[in-house]
DNA sequence: TTAATTTTGTACCAGTTCGTATAATAGTAG
DNA sequence: CTACTATTATACGAACTGGTACAAAATTAA
């Protein structure tokens, strides 16, 4: 790893100073957070910043991209076939309720919760955001088209739309954690929920 | 009406100076919308403006009510059990799909879109969430309560988890109509979604 | 008219905003 | 050592921020 490189080596560790930033965007959202809370978070001086992450828009886009990786990080087993709809499911929720909980209080989801704010005048934020609903549309249409492969969902239901609808309980958890709503309560609405997007039958025990 | 009060006659007319910031905040979102930016929009000066709606958290406080009349007004004849759970469901998700798409670009829900993000470090607004989120989950239950007496629904089924799922649509169209996403295409989500919702066989046409 | 009351318009404040010009620093290459 | 390169630190500036003091304006009450 450790390549030698002209000039002064830097002083920070990228990753580590994404982190920071992630969770100041995360906290504040984007237009409250000012460069100079940015600095102090990174322990950077503001000309390093913009060296090494452009402007402020720019910065922005890298948390979110950097957001995006812990997601999939935390998220992608589930699409291994080993795991039956439900399943994958459930442990997808869980495992996004598990980040939306990180930190106290709760909250939530970075790009679902802090992001549609700037969308209308931030142009390239909205075409990050956009993407972000492509891919996790995709994510579970996955699980829908290879449960219907195996006989586990209806093969006339349309796996695009279940993956849509199963992305909207994510949306609806993350500005529940962020609006305050209890884990406890959360988990007993995906318990709930999960049957009903499986088609699996009226159990509905709680 | 037109009571005669002492002192000058004010110039501005409440409802619509409201409409307007509305319409403000909900293009830029709380943070980057300025005083200077809302008295332009509402044609008052920074004084009337602190005079009648207090500093730039309140006026943000007022719009999300008059927001939330706003959807009361347009979804709450579907609470009349007149309307089926099916139709009563597709009216609501259509009627919010108008008010989301009722401006160039489409904006989505004012209060999930640009509200979360100021959660964290506002108490009143987080308070004023969830508040939102109760009223909303509790309209969507009433539904599905009645629904359940009239053998519409499964009995069997928790109506207040459904409820919430159900408002969950509403979080994802929101969020997605904002985000890009097409009128045509969040309908033909909505046709899908309504009898997932409702348990009402796998039809699955769409 | 005169006094009282309410709204409006001007002007201002101290603090903050994002971004950058400039120079110092710390390393490699030859 | 000297040149070269990349990062860091200091400091600044012009524009904007939310909020308010003050006085002028427009009405009612007596």
């Amino acid at each position: 790893m450790s390549e030698k490189t002209r000039g002064r080596p830097r002083q920070y560790d990228r990753e580590q100073v994404l982190a920071s930033v992630l969770s100041l965007f995360s906290e504040k959202g984007y237009s409250a957070t000012s460069l100079d809370d940015i600095s102090e978070a990174m322990n950077m001086s503001r000309p390093s910043i913009y060296n090494a992450f452009g402007d402020k828009e720019s910065i922005y886009l890298h948390a979110m991209d950097s957001f995006r990786k812990q997601m999939r990080r935390a998220v992608g087993k589930y699409l291994d076939s080993e795991y039956d709809l439900e399943t994958a499911l459930i442990n997808t929720y869980l495992s996004a309720l598990k980040v939306y909980f990180s930190s106290r209080p709760a909250q939530g989801c970075f790009i679902f919760c802090t992001g549609p704010a700037e969308v209308i005048n931030q142009p390239v934020i909205k075409e990050k955001i956009s993407d972000t609903l492509v891919e996790v549309d995709e994510f579970f249409q996955v699980l829908f088209t290879n449960a219907q492969e195996l006989g586990d969902y209806p093969k006339n239901m349309n796996a695009s739309n279940a993956g849509k609808l199963a992305q909207g309980v994510l949306h609806t958890i993350a500005i529940r954690a962020r609006a305050g709503e209890s884990q406890a309560s959360l988990k007993r609405f995906i318990e709930f929920t999960v049957p009903v997007l499986c088609q699996s039958g009226s159990d509905g025990k709680s």
